[in-house]
DNA sequence: ATAGGGTTAG
């Protein structure tokens, strides 16, 4: 064996770091050629060096067959190769090259190994693996390693207990940059904001890094609104922005909040900043407009993605027009993306079997989950399953539904009785709905919607003390009545509703404009459906409780507010009932508007009496 | 060679 000289050896080295911070496949593989050729490429640390280089630039296959190669593994290609299987493989894979790492090669694992352990466990979402790893780290000569325990803080973090997490983060002796950007970004994303601000202002210097942790943790936990602040506080700081993280994180949260006139704005400013043409921020803008129901942009956005268009960028704009009913176009889409080379996953199929549910497309929808497992290896999961019930429930094939629940390969969720239950009742099925609704309680669901469900249920089969009995039981688990909420966009302006709430300055306006509205409908022979949920109130509350719906008030507020022949937008809706959709047709026949409406996930475009949902109600 | 930030569903 040869040995370069230190000088040449250094120059290897740092090309190959290069090659890896900047993903550059071609570079890697010269690298890979040369040592080849002068005979380095089994001495250390070149292997360990060259693997990252590939894994970084996206040639994992080549890292493999690389490790393969070498007949001798030592602990640092060993770190290497677990790095890239946690990364991007499954914990399977990375467990297997671990069991060959203790049994075949006798290495035992140092801190570098045990930092990447956890982080598979983090990934993984493994918590049991992560405890024993623990454990073993206490007992190990390395019970004090500071990377470790920050390894260890996200681990905790990620698997939803920032209480662990705080734990270990107050034993690191030396607290840096990683480790507290870890801790703000577990607190935020677990949703405990106070002790996350607590944290980030104690901060000396800010990063864009740790403000990217705290505003994407606040935007996924649900807290976008807080998000939403803590980057114009940003912005006033004078932070530089100098990549798409954090701008992808803002646009989810405007995307989230249904908040157009923000989203734009968002678009403007990462324009100015030159992410014109940055794919993941493309693909945030289209699902941002896809949300706010402007599908055109939308479609616009999507097509400015000019370089490769990646699973995520295909599957948003597939899940966007399913969205909106427009479902040949997402089958369309999906054509185009097949033909492309872009492999589809498993969020793809929700969408396409979705879409398929929205217009009643049964067989289509029966044969892409088919074409799942045949043609793309992904195992159906309980959401597929879900998506199918859906379909079958909706277009009233309640028996196919039945027995698709029964054999199914796995344990019906809420969600999935509750599809069925949902059908049960607007088919008219109530033999089956007291079944199904039996099976629901038996769940002992925690959230309320379930239990409106089921006392709808028992309402309809005239189970009058049932319906008493689930409230009771909603009353005395103490679930709390998510209201049903709304918001309004007017031009600049925008409205929150809260179903049952009259916004007070405008009580008397909305009143009267409902009671109107309400002759209207009575002239032209609707009578609304009261029988189910409101059974021991008298006529004239009824008519007034059935208006107090937020899609409704919205809607009212909207006609008040907007000039005519304006596109009034209702977003953010729970759930749109069928008596809903009865209302929203008729008032955009009456009024000649086009009204959306976004119901828990999907749109529906009302235009002269008309409903893109094709009527599927 | 190891630890921290991102976009799609529900």
């Amino acid at each position: 064996m040869q040995f370069p000289p230190p000088a040449t050896a250094q120059i290897l080295l740092s090309l190959l770091r290069s090659a890896a911070s900047f993903h550059l496949p071609a570079v890697a593989r010269h690298i890979h050629a040369h040592l080849l050729k002068s005979c380095l490429l089994h001495s250390s640390p070149f292997p360990s060096s060259l693997l990252n280089a590939y894994t970084k630039s996206d040639l994992q296959l080549d890292a493999y067959i690389l490790f393969d190669e070498i007949p001798h593994p030592d602990i640092f290609l060993y770190s290497s190769i677990l790095a890239a299987h946690a990364r991007y493989n499954s914990l399977s894979s990375f467990l297997s090259i671990f069991r060959r790492m203790i049994s075949v090669h006798f290495l035992l694992p140092d801190d570098f190994v045990l930092a990447t352990l956890v982080n598979a466990c983090a990934r993984f979402l493994s918590l049991r693996l992560g405890r024993q790893v623990h454990a073993y780290v206490l007992v190990s000569t390395f019970s004090s390693d500071d990377i470790v325990k920050s390894s260890l803080v996200d681990m905790y973090s990620k698997c939803g207990l920032p209480n662990d997490a705080r734990r270990v983060f107050d034993s690191i002796e030396l607290k840096n940059f990683v480790s507290l950007t870890t801790m703000v970004s577990g607190y935020a994303a677990n949703g405990c904001i106070a002790e996350a601000l607590e944290l980030f202002w104690r901060m000396r210097e800010r990063s864009v890094f740790v403000w990217t942790a705290l505003i994407s943790g606040l935007v996924r936990s649900g807290n976008g609104f807080e998000g939403l602040n803590l980057f114009v506080e940003m912005r006033r700081e004078g932070t530089r922005i100098d990549d798409a993280f954090v701008l992808s994180s803002v646009v989810s949260a405007s995307a989230d909040m249904a908040m157009l006139a923000l989203g734009k704005q968002l678009h403007c400013l990462s324009v100015s900043l030159g992410y014109e043409s940055n794919m993941m921020l493309g693909n945030a803008f289209v699902d941002m407009y896809a949300k706010c129901s402007d599908i055109a942009s939308s479609r616009m956005a999507f097509d400015k993605i000019l370089k490769i268009k990646c699973v995520v960028s295909w599957t948003t704009m597939i899940v966007g027009e399913a969205q909106h009913g427009r479902a040949e176009e997402s089958l369309d889409l999906f054509a185009r993306m097949v033909s492309s080379g872009v492999k589809p996953n498993e969020i793809t199929f929700v969408g396409l079997i979705y879409a398929c549910s929205h217009i009643g497309l049964v067989w289509k929808g029966r044969e892409l989950f088919d074409s799942m497992l045949k043609d793309y290896g992904i195992k159906p999961s309980l959401k597929h399953y879900t998506c199918l019930l859906d379909l079958f429930s909706r277009s009233g094939h309640l028996s196919e539904a039945q027995s698709l629940i029964q054999i199914m390969p796995y344990e019906p969720d809420e969600a999935a009785w509750a599809a069925l239950l949902s059908a049960c009742n607007k088919h008219g099925d109530i033999q089956l709905g007291v079944h199904v609704a039996d099976k629901l309680l038996r769940l002992k669901p925690q959230v309320s919607s379930t239990y409106i469900l089921l006392s709808n249920t028992y309402a309809i089969a005239g189970k009058w003390d049932s319906v008493a009995n689930a409230r009771k039981l909603m009353d005395d688990l103490e679930i709390k009545k998510q209201p049903g909420y709304s918001w309004i966009e007017v031009g600049r302006e925008s409205c929150l509703f809260q179903a049952g709430v009259v916004p007070l300055h405008m009580r008397e306006n909305i009143l009267a404009l409902l009671k109107e509205l309400m002759e209207e409908m009575k002239k032209r022979g609707y009578v609304p459906d009261t029988s189910s949920v409101l059974h021991d109130l008298d006529e004239d509350e009824k008519e007034l409780q059935l208006f107090m719906h937020s899609e409704r008030l919205a809607v009212a507020f909207g006609l008040l507010k907007s000039a005519s022949g304006m596109t009034i937008r209702v977003l953010k809706n729970l759930r749109v009932c069928g008596d809903c959709h009865t209302f929203m047709k008729l008032i955009s026949s009456i009024s000649g508007r086009e009204i959306v409406v976004r119901d828990a996930n999907r749109f529906h475009h009302f235009e002269c009496g008309r409903c893109s949902c094709g009527d599927f109600w």
